[in-house]
DNA sequence: CACCAGGCAAGTA
DNA sequence: TACTTGCATGGT
């Protein structure tokens, strides 16, 4: 049963798709990368993230053991380019001390359990929030989970989807009871939401070059 | 030059 | 509960 709200996102999904392409998200190598990444690219644009995940790369330190044994001092030094730097060595560091004192250092054992309770786990680490959460059980451990983000809410307030008043978990649980459960899709169409906002949602001259101001349902910005 | 990025937690009232 | 503020580098 497809509902109205439904047809409309998988119409705004089929835009954004047939305009920009498939987006390849998440861009990591191993899940550890792609939880690092998630960590790093809060509040921060991607450009200035791979080049921290470069410098770590480089002298491959993504591992649980050697991010849980460097220095703090020594990581904030190469994760700098990716800002609040002092903040995320923290975040890092709680992340790797939740899966070593969890589920061993064993990232397949973090993934193992039902959608819930991998995600109360992530939430109950200092500088997880709910998007971060959210974005690892997607794209790292591959479940049916929506990542809502500010052009999330933007993008369907705009389009009389939600309301203006709606929080993450509203716009959540709106685009889980109106689209399949699928794990592509739902990785696809956060990635392209993404994209579509930065490219177009910043300034009001670039909004009329949205694709999704061809459906009519776009308000107008006043 | 100003503005903002693939957020979050802690503080205030 | 509902706002506000600090965190920081790098691109446009």
């Amino acid at each position: 049963m497809i509902t109205a709200s439904g047809q409309a996102l998988i119409e705004i999904y089929n835009v954004l798709f047939a305009s920009f392409g498939p987006q390849n998200w998440w861009p990591a190598e191993t899940e550890l990368e792609m939880m690092v990444g998630a960590i790093l690219t809060q509040n921060t644009s991607w450009n200035n993230v791979e080049k921290a995940i470069q410098n770590l790369k480089e002298r491959d330190l993504l591992s649980i053991g050697d991010l849980r044994d460097i220095p703090a001092s020594i990581l904030g030094g190469y994760i700098r380019p990716a800002g609040y730097y002092n903040l995320k060595v923290k975040r890092l560091k709680n992340l790797i001390k939740f899966i070593e004192n969890e589920y061993d250092g064993d990232i397949n054992r973090l993934f193992s359990p039902d959608t819930d309770t991998i995600r109360k786990g992530l939430l109950s680490v200092k500088g997880i929030g709910m998007e971060t959460a959210d974005s690892i059980i997607l794209y790292g451990a591959g479940r049916p989970l929506f990542v809502v983000d500010t052009y999330t809410y933007m993008i369907l307030t705009r389009h009389g989807l939600i309301e203006d008043e709606a929080g993450y978990n509203d716009v959540q649980l709106f685009l889980m009871d109106n689209l399949p459960h699928d794990v592509e899709l739902f990785k696809e169409f956060h990635a392209l939401i993404v994209k579509t906002g930065k490219d177009f949602c910043r300034r009001r001259p670039l909004c009329s070059k949205c694709p999704l101001e061809n459906l009519g349902s776009c308000y107008e910005i006043t």
